[in-house]
DNA sequence: CGAACTTTCTACACGCCGTTCAATTCGTAC
DNA sequence: GTACGAATTGAACGGCGTGTAGAAAGTTCG
């Protein structure tokens, strides 16, 4: 590694750290070039060297922080023994919404309007990151799924690239259990997002224990045993 | 009402008028009192003796968007029986959805990032669509109470405001039934805002589907009867 | 070594933004 | 008709993303 590629490598880095400094402290809207270079000591033309667009930047920091979150989320899934599904599914809900808690802004950077103007593209490794988080929750619902289900769903209705890859990682899943993977994590979402957004703090003292709850009844209707834990508030 | 009046709440309105037009356009960024003032043959200054600041117009209009969205809810709700609260829920469900797809930069301002640097004042007309919204939930909700419940919750869990207005209008619903509500609000909620955001059309070519599904199991849930309706998708 | 080339960076320009302010128009009321 | 106050203009300030030209510095090859 020449020494111009390890220099690159460190500025490249410590821009990231700064627009993430820069988001955790303002909001995804102080991800600005000028203001990374003001922090970096440069100027902000000098950016354009490692990232053709402020919108290639903010692409490399989603797939950044939504791999970290599925990082987490998948090792705290880890962390509980297979026999007990429904602890990894609780297990995985309560790290994704520890980490919003953690980097609300981060999830608003993946999950909201990143930036003015940032269209998200197509392809890229955020899309990958999202593909993987997808993934670790049909493996959840794989080890709960035991009916055949209405078979409402054909494979068809789903992205090509995911369903493959479902297909070899569970062969005996049917579709209609991707559906319910969907639902799982439409369920997980709602009541992070609306927190994040402050649209439940505002209404209740204790959101950690409504999603608690709907996370146990979420467990309970896909058939599994939620943990037993104590009664606990915060 | 004098000219004067006159002039002034039609030049409002005209304000307002196209700020939605332009969210409609290019999301909620497009809201420039520039841009505003460039579609009104007037200058940027001239707004600010309609708006203080560009916050207050957007705020007026999260406002506006916000009582658009439970007026459109609650007559979805009215026409169906009350005797009928299983369907009652879903078409409040589904009121939800197909309004933010028709609106989705309306649903972005409400319930995402609204604006660059936009901070939510605490009180005003917003809060209390947001209130109207929840005790809207709240009736449905009462509508299938039937069991006292675990006794998880207390009052004093949850705005005061709100409480004493649910305990108005439900003398006999007991605190968890409110916690019920959020739950009820999460799980509508998520799956909408993964759809408006992107993050579900890439993964599934029927949003619609899955939604309703996860709709008809939140109604089961609720202890209803769901509607029966002809398995349709799209 | 030194010349040729590439990468990095500065300086400046353009057009966009929200906001402020003095000056000016213009409807209204006395 | 004149005085008042609301509405509006136009210019200014600082900030933004993004280009472009050219200088500076690292790398490669003769």
């Amino acid at each position: 590694m020449t020494r111009r590629e390890r220099l690159r490598a460190e500025t490249t880095a410590e821009i990231k750290e700064i627009a993430l400094k820069l988001m955790a402290a303002g909001g995804p809207d102080a991800i600005s070039l000028r203001a990374i270079a003001r922090d970096m000591g440069m100027t902000a033309g000098a950016i354009y060297s490692y990232f053709a667009t402020r919108d290639d930047l903010v692409t490399t920091l989603i797939a950044d922080l939504y791999t970290a979150l599925v990082d987490e989320a998948e090792s705290a899934r880890d962390a509980v023994p297979a026999a007990d599904p429904g602890g990894r599914v609780l297990a995985w809900a309560q790290t994704v919404r520890e980490w919003a808690l953690a980097n609300p802004q981060g999830f608003r950077l993946i999950y909201g309007d990143p930036v003015p103007g940032y269209q998200p593209p197509e392809d890229g490794p955020a899309n990958e990151a999202e593909h993987r988080a997808c993934r670790g929750l049909t493996g959840l619902v794989a080890a709960a799924w035991t009916g055949p289900g209405p078979g409402s769903y054909t494979w068809s209705d789903f992205d090509p690239g995911l369903a493959a890859d479902i297909r070899a990682t569970f062969p005996d899943l049917p579709p209609d259990a991707v559906a319910l993977t969907l639902r799982v994590w439409g369920r997980m979402h709602g009541l992070v997002a609306l927190e994040i957004y402050g649209h439940l703090r505002t209404l209740t003292r204790d959101p950690a224990a409504i999603y608690r709850d709907e996370m146990i009844a979420l467990i309970t209707s896909l058939g599994l045993t939620p943990p037993a834990t104590p009664h606990q508030r915060g």
